[in-house]
RNA sequence: GGGCGCGUAGCACAGCUGGUUAGCGCAUCUCCCUUACAAGGAGAGGGUCGUAGGUUCGAAUCCUACCGCGCCCACCA
């Protein structure tokens, strides 16, 4: 036998068994209706992502869960992939461009996306290698990116079926624009964040009159796109000036007071000026009003020629700049702090711009329907559970979904217009720039009054019939737009892109079979079985998912949600780059190792509570690794190394047991029982916890001990190395790389831990009563323990002999078998057990303690104080007196006796009847004392 | 404005549908380098479970209010 370092030593281990397990497929699921399907699909990581902690939690809980069900007999298939992510994307090469000093408008579109691609199939796989270092049991032949061919063919397939169904539709509206992205953005990539801001009193004077009427605004700048000022009709201040005319300050344009309910009287004047162009509730008041729609920014946000002298400023400049000048004119009445939200880019946090703009939309209300239906039936579950109501209020309060975006990286929309046959699109023919366009904002807008032809193809046009001068709408669709049908997409549907091409119009024959297995596995494997992800991502990708599932595959995507929680830093922030308080967890498995990163992350997370960490928090997995490490290595270097298999066969039969193997086994059996429940209802935490518990704290710490007694024996090796080979099945969900180490050595030659089946369940060794009789044992050696810690006793104080009296002839018959434990484990060389009185022999020569069975005295060589030793017996006098008390009061209590239910009563009566026995007992010993 | 979550030992957390004397880890203190492991072993101390009511035979657990903390959603300019 080779000799094993002391220390468990995580380097080289972990890539060798990962690439063990890849060489041997056991990640790759197939089609098997010998088994039941086990499917997740990962949260797809962004192609610009890399591993932070949130990625750690989320991809061990999974892979925890596939090597669970795998080990199980589950046909485990955990679909991975990644996401194209359009303007995280965008953004990174473009900034990469920018300096090498070009932007992507230089490059043109082509060029630029030749970057991005070139860029993706660089760093774009970083994540999963840093996945695969994290263990995971993914399935990488699947793996699936969202602009991959075939899957780029589901994302157009859809849009196609949905405008059909006059799902998808185009208008204008007030959207989402990110002026540094220059995109527009759904209203869930716009998330709103309290900012610290003013509140501007203008006054607006009355034409031909020195009265004015005082509007306040936390965006003055956005007065250059005034087209009124509405007033509450209920309002009686403003009742008479409904109607009247007001010069616009600064532009000096006429606009009218009018009257509307949306105007929150208490508010500010009670008068708002209204911007239909540049906010929401203008724009609704100024379609109720048909006011003008004055659009005073440029894309990026800067003022326009329509804003008169501040054309070409900045939006924060011009605000600047009215300030300044209405201040100038008098017109400034007042300025008040005033905090208010604001929606941010959810990819560079630079404050949205509500823009009114043409966008392709769709209509998500019909769609939903199923998907909540789906959710209150309980067909479709989340862990816990509150996430339901989250939800369920979103879906049921769906707004539509703006799916357009004016980048150049995604899904490039299939709607196609003939610049021939629409006169607006000559000029734009003209430039000569075709499919490649580079279209500005304006052109979209005028490309969205021309009615298009959606089509996957290149069409004919339907007036003139040639499809020489179609041009194809520049934009390209939102990220998610794809990710949503990632449960099926994956699969290869809808198995269009093994069209008939070139060789004749016939599918080639293997192209045939496997459009035919992906129908199949697509079948076997969909809906999924669980999903795992975060709460920020319901409604981007959860809801959406499932609605998606309903409208294509007519079927919810998977049958359980697990919401778990977010990472946080140990104050309690969100773990993220930008606040500098995160840990990396390369760093976490370059100095601990990936098992124990993996422990401590899941032990620390109850299911669906926020973890806290820090990064001495990982030396709890790392301390437990290492503990397995050197219990295993302990138990190998006792084993007959020639002999390993002999013992995996060795039946072990329960009638010749002693104690201790029958104790451990009983506790191994339980142990599993309960990792099994929690495990099946996702409480991974608990699962954890528990292995840890029996491994360290029953196995090593006691049954090891014992097992030293007696480690000659056959029987003795055949129950350590069915414990420990049994124990690292439980623990290899969790920690894969160790468990697999130490199992080869057990099991040498014998493929892999992984395609071990996880322990059956054998109830018949659970056995309560030797429980109890062990437990006798053991408090036997605490208390003697104790004894000697208690006096704080030198060694040499100490005649290493004990006197246990008992009070039973059962526990007589325990503590005589089991002489050797306690003398091995409470050192002791002699032991007299005798059931006589209990409170017989007390003499200053013996330190004495009780237990709940015993009394246990020692011999020493000093002198007992005897106060001291009374005082001790008196407190335990006083503790349990106080807990009969207690339980007298509640057993003469009628109602109880009435009203609880019997066996609680039965317990309750039973542990009275052990209170006061023992209270008697420590009494005589008191009382012996003198 | 609505919704959700959390306040349990110095710190960070468990405690599942209410039922023994409320647990784990870290930290602290004492003892021990006992030939698997000092990343270890044996022990100890430390909590009126945020506050106040209520329901109940019985409350950390259920209900109500309040006080703190955090998150999400919403068009109050």
């Amino acid at each position: 036998m080779e000799e094993l370092a002391t220390k468990y030593s995580f380097d080289d281990i972990e890539e060798k068994w990962y690439n063990f397990w890849l060489e041997k497929e056991f990640f790759h699921a197939r089609k098997n209706l010998s088994k039941t399907p086990f499917s997740i699909v990962i949260p797809p990581p962004n192609v610009t992502g890399i591993l932070h902690m949130g990625h750690a939690l989320n991809n061990t809980i999974q892979d925890i869960l596939i090597r669970f069900k795998k080990m199980n007999g589950f046909e485990s298939l955990w679909m991975p992939g990644t996401d194209h992510a359009g303007i995280a994307t965008q953004n990174v090469v473009e900034r990469k461009i920018a300096r090498e000093g070009m932007t992507r408008q230089q490059l043109g579109r082509e060029k630029f996306l030749e970057n991005v691609w070139q860029w993706k199939e660089e760093y774009g796989s970083t994540i999963i290698r840093q996945l695969k270092r994290l263990g995971c049991a993914c399935d990488w032949q699947r793996a699936r990116f969202t602009m991959d061919e075939e899957y780029s063919d589901a994302v157009i397939e859809v849009f196609i079926r949905l405008f059909k169904k006059g799902l998808i539709y185009r208008g204008n509206y007030i959207i989402n624009w990110c002026p540094r992205c220059q995109t527009a953005l759904a209203d869930e990539e716009a998330p709103h964040k309290e900012i610290d801001g003013f509140l501007y009193y203008i006054k607006y004077p009355f034409k031909n009159s020195s009265q004015y009427l005082v509007v306040a605004t936390t965006r003055p700048e956005t007065m250059l796109g005034d087209t009124a000022v509405a007033v509450n009709p209920k309002d009686l201040r403003y009742n008479d000036l409904i109607g009247k005319t007001i010069i616009l300050p600064l532009i000096d344009r006429e606009i009218l007071v009018i009257a509307d309910d949306f105007v929150d009287p208490e508010f500010g004047t009670g008068a708002v000026k209204v911007t239909p162009a540049h906010d929401q509730n203008d724009y609704l008041m100024g379609k109720r009003h048909n006011l003008e729609f004055i659009n005073i920014f440029s894309p990026d946000a800067r003022c326009n020629e329509l804003s008169g002298d501040y054309a070409g400023s900045d939006r924060f400049e011009a605000r600047q700049a009215i300030i300044e000048d209405l201040k100038e004119r008098k017109l400034l009445e007042k300025v008040v702090a005033h905090k208010h939200t604001v929606g941010h880019c959810y990819r560079c946090h630079t404050v949205i711009e509500p823009y009114l703009s043409k966008q392709w939309f769709v209509k998500m209300k019909p769609l939903a329907l199923p998907g909540i239906e789906a959710v209150e039936k309980g067909d479709i579950k989340f862990h816990p559970q509150r996430w339901t109501k989250v939800y369920l209020n979103w879906m049921q309060n769906i707004q539509d979904w703006c799916i357009s975006r004016q980048i150049w990286w995604g899904h490039r929309i299939p709607a196609w217009y003939c610049g021939k046959c629409n006169s607006q699109l000559q000029v734009y023919l003209e430039k000569g720039t075709g499919n490649n366009a580079e279209i500005s904002l304006d052109e979209i807008n005028v490309l969205s009054d021309i009615e298009p032809i959606v089509s996957k193809e290149k069409p004919c046009c339907d007036k003139c019939g040639s499809a020489k001068f179609m041009i194809q709408d520049p934009q390209v669709l939102d990220t998610w737009f794809s990710s949503w049908l990632r449960p099926f997409a994956t699969f290869g549907w809808p198995f269009t892109s093994c069209k008939p091409h070139a060789l004749g119009g016939k599918l080639e024959q293997n192209e045939k079979n496997k459009t035919g297995l992906q129908k199949e596995e697509l079948k076997y494997f969909y809906p999924t079985t669980v999903l795992v992800t975060a709460p920020e991502i319901i409604f981007f990708w959860v809801a959406r998912m499932i609605i998606a599932g309903f409208e294509f595959m007519q079927n919810a995507p998977f049958k359980d949600v697990y919401i778990h929680g977010t990472v946080r830093d140990d104050s309690g922030k969100k773990m993220s780059k930008s606040l500098g308080n995160s840990i990396d967890p390369l760093e976490i498995i370059a100095e601990y190792g990936t098992d124990a990163l993996r422990f401590s992350l899941v032990s620390n997370t109850a299911i669906g509570q926020d973890v806290f960490l820090s990064k001495e928090k990982f030396e709890f997995g790392r301390n437990f690794c290492n503990k397995i490490w050197n219990a295993s290595r302990f138990i190998l270097m006792n084993l007959d190394s020639e002999e390993l298999g002999g013992y995996a066969k060795e039946k072990i039969k329960k009638e010749n047991l002693a104690l201790a193997e029958a104790w451990v086994l009983s506790r191994f059996y339980s142990t599993l029982k309960q990792v099994n429940i929690a495990l099946d209802n996702y409480r991974l935490n608990e699962a954890a916890n528990i292995i840890y518990e029996f491994f360290w704290h029953q196995f090593c710490d006691w049954y090891i001990e014992l097992a030293k007694l007696s480690i000659e024996n056959t029987q003795t090796q055949a129950v350590l190395f069915k414990i420990v080979e049994q124990s690292l099945r439980l623990l290899h969900p969790f920690i894969p790389f160790v468990s697999e180490e130490i199992w080869q050595k057990f099991k040498p030659g014998c493929g892999s831990i992984l395609e071990q089946s996880w322990p059956q369940l054998d109830e018949s060794f659970i056995n309560e009563k030797l429980e109890t009789n062990m437990q006798i044992v053991i408090d036997v050696c605490t208390a003697k323990r104790n004894l000697r810690n208690e006096n704080n006793y030198k060694p040499k104080d100490i005649i290493e002999q004990a006197y246990i009296k008992v009070d039973s002839l059962e526990a007589e018959k325990v503590l005589i078998e089991c002489q050797d434990y306690i003398k091995k484990l409470a050192k002791v060389d002699k032991i007299f057990i005798s059931q006589e009185n209990i409170d017989m022999g007390y003499s200053q020569e013996f330190a004495s303690c009780s237990t709940a069975n015993t009394l246990i005295t020692i011999p020493v060589k000093i002198k007992i104080d005897a106060e001291r030793e009374k005082q001790k017996f008196e407190s335990q006098i006083n503790e349990i007196s106080n807990h009969i008390l207690r339980k007298d009061r509640l057993l003469n209590n009628e109602n109880y006796l009435k009203k609880a239910p019997s066996h609680v009563v039965e317990k309750e009566k039973q542990s009275l009847d052990e209170l006061k026995q023992e209270l008697e007992k420590l009494i005589k010993i008191k009382d012996a004392i003198e």
